[in-house]
DNA sequence: GTGAAAGCGCTAACAC
DNA sequence: GTGTTAGCGCTTTCAC
C-alpha cells in the first residue's frame, strides 16, 4: 500500500500537505497543487492506513457486536439492522461470533464457560477502542455475566441484563400474543387453545400475558385447560394439539411456527383442516410459516428494527432510564386462520 | 485504556520491559519484576491497543470476507466456517456486508452499481492490512467485478469468478445431483421426472448433468419430457408437478426444496401421497424440508465446509492451480422418498 | 499556502 | 536482565 510520505515525495510537498489535501481541508494547497496531490493518490491506489489514523486520532468509529451465535435463524436480521444503522450514522461494524451452540450445544447451563467466552470479547473489542458495544443474544432471556461498566455504551439485543445494569431492545411479546388472540376473538372464536413453550421462558410469560389480557378485554373466561406447555419443537406440537381439540377449542395459538406446523399436522390428519375447520396461529414468521400448506398465520418479529434501535442506543447514548424497549410484531395472517370466522 | 507506559512507570521499568514481559518473552524481566509487571496490567485491566500493534508490526492477522448479502439463508453458515478456521488459525475476521438484497433488490442487472460497492469494499479491507479476503455469493454465478491483482490472496466462497483469476470453493452441484438420482433409481424408479431451476442457472446445469450421469450409468433412456425449468419457487413446483405426472413419472426430483414442497403440495391434492405413491427428492436442505410432511428428501448444502476451506486456502495461500475446489454435498434421505421402492 | 516536528501506543534492534 | 531509541503512518499545531 501507498503511504502518504511517497505521495509527498512525488509531488514535491510535505507530508502534512498531503494529508490536509486528501482530508479536504479548505484551502489546505493550491488549486494546482490540489490536483497533482489528487492525481498521484489516485494513481497510486492510495488508501490512508486506518490503523494510524486511529492511533493518532484515539478513537475508531466503530461499534462492536457480540452474537452468541450468528447461525441461529434471527441473529442475522437484527445484525444486518445494526450494520444498517452503522453505515447511516458513519460507524463501522465489528463482529465477535461466539458460536455458542458450537462451544456449548443445546447447554445453556455452562454459565462459567460463556461468562469467560463472552468477557474475552469484550476485553478484544475494547482493544480496539470500539464506541459502543451490543449483545445480540439468541432468544430472550436474562444475560448475567456482563460487568457492569465497561467504560463505553452497552445495550442488549434480543435479550437482556440484570436489572438496571444497561438496557435492551426486546420485540413486544405481550403485544403480539395480545394482538394474535383479539384478532381470533374478533373471527368468532371464544375457545382459544394455546401452546406455550416451556412454562419459566420469557417468551411464553409474555405471549400468554397478551392472551389473557385479549380474553379479559373481551370478556371471555380463562380456562387454564385451554393452556398447554410443550418445548418449542414440531412433536410438541402435535402432541399438544391432540390435547386442546378434546377441549373443543376452534382455534389455536402457539407460540411458534414450528408448534404450530405439528399441531396442523395432527388436525389435518384428525379430519380438521387448518384454516377450514380450525383456525391456527404461530410466531416467529419462520420461513416453514410461508411455505407450508395452508400458510400458517403468525407475527413478524421486528429484528431489524431491533438491531438498528440498539445501534442507535450506543451510538447517540442518549441517557437512557428505561431498560427494556419493546418494538412492536407484526401480525402476519394467512390461510391457516384468515377464513374460519364463527357466527355467534 | 491503560497504556504500557502508565505500567512502566508504575512498576519502575521501561516501556520496553513491559512489551517484553507481557508478550511472554522468556527471560525479560527478573522474576519478581515479571510478577509485578502482570500484577499491575491485570489491576489496571490492560489490554494492548490493537491499533499501535498493527501499525508496528504493519500486519493485521486479519482475513477480510465480503458478503454480498448476510441474511440470504446460506451466508451465515458459510461466515461460521470461515469463522471457526480463522479462531483455529488465529486470525481474526473482519466482515464487510454489503446487503445487496437492499441496495438492488432482486435486480441483479445493476453491474456497475455492485462492482462500485465491492470495489470500495475490498479497498476498506486493504486498508486494514487483511492479509487475505473472501468473497461469499449468494449463488453460483461468475462474479466480474473483482480486479485480478489485489496484493493478497482472494478466494471466492459459493460463487466464482472470471476464469484464471481467483480461486473458488463451491459444493458438487453435479455429484448431488447424480447421487440423488442413483438413490431414485436404487429404488426402482425409472421414470423421474426433474423440476430445475432456469435453465441458464449454473446450479441447475450441473445438477442436470449429474441426473443424466446417473441415467446414463444405469442405463436409463434420458426423456427431456420429463424435465422442465422452474423458477426455484414453490408455484412453480406446484405447477410443474402436473406436466410431470401426466408423463406418468414415479419419482420427482426439484433441484431446490421450495419447488419440492410445491411439488408435494400438488402430489397431495391428486391423490398422489408422497412417500406412498410417489418419491420426491428436493435439494438445499432449507428448514422447510424438514418440518413438512411428510419430511422431504434432500441434499444437504457444506457450507460450513466451503467457509472452513476457503479461510484455510487465503490463509495457507498455497500455490493452487485448480481455480474450482467441489465439496460433497450430503445426501439426506426422509420420508417423501424412503420407503417408496418400487418393484422392477 | 506550506512545511517542520511532535506524538498517538507499541515493538524490536541494540546497547549496556 | 534492563533500558534507550527509532519508527510504523498518520494528523495536527504552530511557524514561516
Amino acid at each position: 500500500m501507498a503511504t502518504i510520505k511517497e505521495i509527498a515525495k512525488l509531488a514535491h510537498v510535505s507530508t502534512a500537505t498531503v494529508s490536509n489535501v486528501l482530508n479536504g481541508k479548505a484551502g489546505a494547497a493550491s488549486a494546482e497543487k490540489t490536483a497533482e496531490i489528487t492525481a498521484i493518490a489516485r494513481q497510486l491506489n492510495y488508501t490512508a492506513n486506518v490503523f494510524a489514523r486511529r492511533l493518532q486520532q484515539g478513537k475508531s468509529d466503530c461499534i462492536g457486536v457480540i452474537t452468541e451465535d450468528l447461525t441461529v435463524f434471527n441473529t442475522p436480521y437484527i445484525v444486518d439492522g445494526i450494520d444498517a444503522a452503522c453505515k447511516e450514522y458513519g460507524y463501522e461494524m465489528l463482529l465477535e461470533n461466539m458460536r455458542f451452540f458450537k462451544h456449548f450445544d443445546i447447554d445453556f447451563s455452562d454459565v462459567e464457560g460463556r461468562r469467560t467466552l463472552c468477557t474475552e470479547r469484550i476485553s478484544s473489542l475494547l482493544a480496539k477502542q470500539v464506541e459502543g458495544i451490543i449483545y445480540v443474544g439468541n432468544h430472550c432471556r436474562e444475560i448475567s455475566y456482563v460487568p457492569e461498566d465497561i467504560g463505553v455504551p452497552f445495550v442488549y439485543a434480543y435479550c437482556y441484563g440484570t436489572k438496571g445494569s444497561h438496557p435492551s431492545v426486546l420485540m413486544d411479546d405481550e403485544n403480539g400474543g395480545y394482538e394474535i388472540t383479539k384478532r381470533l376473538i374478533s373471527h368468532g372464536h371464544r375457545t382459544i387453545g394455546v401452546i406455550c413453550g416451556p412454562f419459566s421462558s420469557y417468551h411464553t410469560q409474555k405471549r400468554l400475558t397478551g392472551y389473557q389480557g385479549a380474553l379479559f378485554d373481551n370478556r371471555i373466561f380463562y380456562n387454564a385447560k385451554c393452556v398447554v406447555y410443550g418445548d418449542w419443537s414440531k412433536e410438541a406440537g402435535y402432541r399438544l394439539a391432540e390435547t386442546l381439540c378434546k377441549q373443543d377449542c376452534t382455534a389455536l395459538f402457539a407460540f411458534n411456527d414450528l408448534m404450530a406446523v405439528g399441531a396442523a399436522d395432527w388436525c389435518r390428519e384428525h379430519n380438521l383442516v387448518p384454516g377450514v375447520d380450525i383456525a391456527i396461529f404461530g410466531f416467529d414468521d419462520r420461513e416453514v410459516s410461508r411455505y407450508c400448506t395452508p400458510q400458517i398465520s403468525t407475527a413478524t418479529l421486528p429484528l431489524y428494527d431491533i438491531g438498528y434501535m440498539c445501534a442507535q442506543l450506543v451510538i447517540k447514548h442518549e441517557e437512557n432510564t428505561k431498560d427494556h424497549i419493546l418494538l412492536p410484531c407484526r401480525i402476519q395472517e394467512r390461510g391457516s386462520s384468515e377464513f374460519y370466522h364463527l357466527k355467534d
